[in-house]
DNA sequence: AAAAGCCCCTGGATGC
DNA sequence: TGCATCCAGGGGCTTT
């Protein structure tokens, strides 16, 4: 489920309440992807200090120590003053002096998973191979098309697999390289600068946008507060498969790439 | 080093 | 109504 945007705007709507809280108890449900490293109980008394973002992960930053913790397809936080009716999907919930933090996730493809810190094996491990944070000053055109320049995967997986740059996903991937004009298929290799300049842009417009507008509810994606987004309104060509291209009027082409699909519009976007 | 497949898991939509 | 099949916003791991 969530891309950047969805865990963006997840951290954005609990960040600053959760500031500050001191931890009184953790409790787990059914196993998530990998268990938690740690012992629960350790992580009563400790102080969380604050929550960043790096890729599609939220870092809690705890004194001491960090929680890093991933949604997953289909995981979802939720931040509130009093304790949620149980669900047989909750599967990680920290209470705190100043709320309950709930870990929501059918799936459970999602993690939360403790590290002493950021140099900790097991964090490097998640977080060492990301790409550069789109969103984030790093971000640059030359060595986003000198990333791409090594790769011969089709543009649309390179853009997936996170390691030039992180937190684009299937919906993203497909709108941000309408956006740029470029045909999914094309080997990342192949973009000119002019055209890698052009796909830069158009990640950072996508992503932000979609920041804006809450993120994307497709099934039931929501943030802290419980509400959902509103980017999938102006989606112009992911799930759109057989409905006219929003630009030219040509049917939305949809294909399969690495068993996901993709979309595009094979008049506007150019291979 | 990079690319391609395989899984993990549940639920909703669709088709017979 | 019941059952089988397919699909879904991710990504680490193993194999080529």
């Amino acid at each position: 489920m969530p891309e950047l945007p969805e865990v963006e705007v997840t951290r954005l709507s609990f960040a600053g309440r959760i500031a500050g809280a001191r931890i009184q108890a953790v409790h787990l449900g059914k196993p998530l992807r990998w268990p938690l490293n740690c012992a629960p109980q350790s992580l009563v008394g400790r102080q969380v200090r604050g929550v960043r973002r790096r890729g599609k992960y939220l870092l809690l930053d705890l004194d001491p120590g960090l929680l890093l913790i991933h949604l997953g397809m289909s995981g979802s936080l939720t931040f509130a003053p009093q304790l949620p009716a149980p669900g047989v999907h909750d599967h990680f919930e920290l209470r705190t002096t100043q709320g309950v933090l709930c870990l929501h996730d059918p799936r459970r493809f999602g993690a939360v998973v403790y590290a002493p810190d950021e140099q900790d094996a097991t964090a490097r491990k998640l977080l060492g191979k990301l790409g550069m944070e789109p969103l984030g000053a790093g971000f640059d055109a030359a060595l986003f098309h000198a990333g791409l320049a090594r790769r011969r995967a089709p543009i649309k997986q390179v853009l997936l697999a996170g390691d030039v740059v992180v937190g684009v996903g299937n919906i993203y991937a497909s709108e941000a390289l309408f956006l740029a004009g470029i045909r999914p298929t094309t080997q990342a290799c192949k973009l000119s600068r002019p055209r890698a300049a052009r796909l830069h842009q158009a990640i950072r417009e996508v992503l932000a946008r979609a920041v804006e507008q809450g993120g994307s509810t497709l099934r039931d994606f929501s943030n802290a507060h419980g509400e959902a987004g509103h980017f999938q309104a102006q989606a112009m060509v992911y799930g759109r498969q057989g409905q006219a291209c929003k630009v030219c009027g040509t049917p939305i082409r949809a294909i399969r790439q690495g068993q996901r699909s993709t979309y595009f519009c094979s008049h506007c976007q150019k291979p």
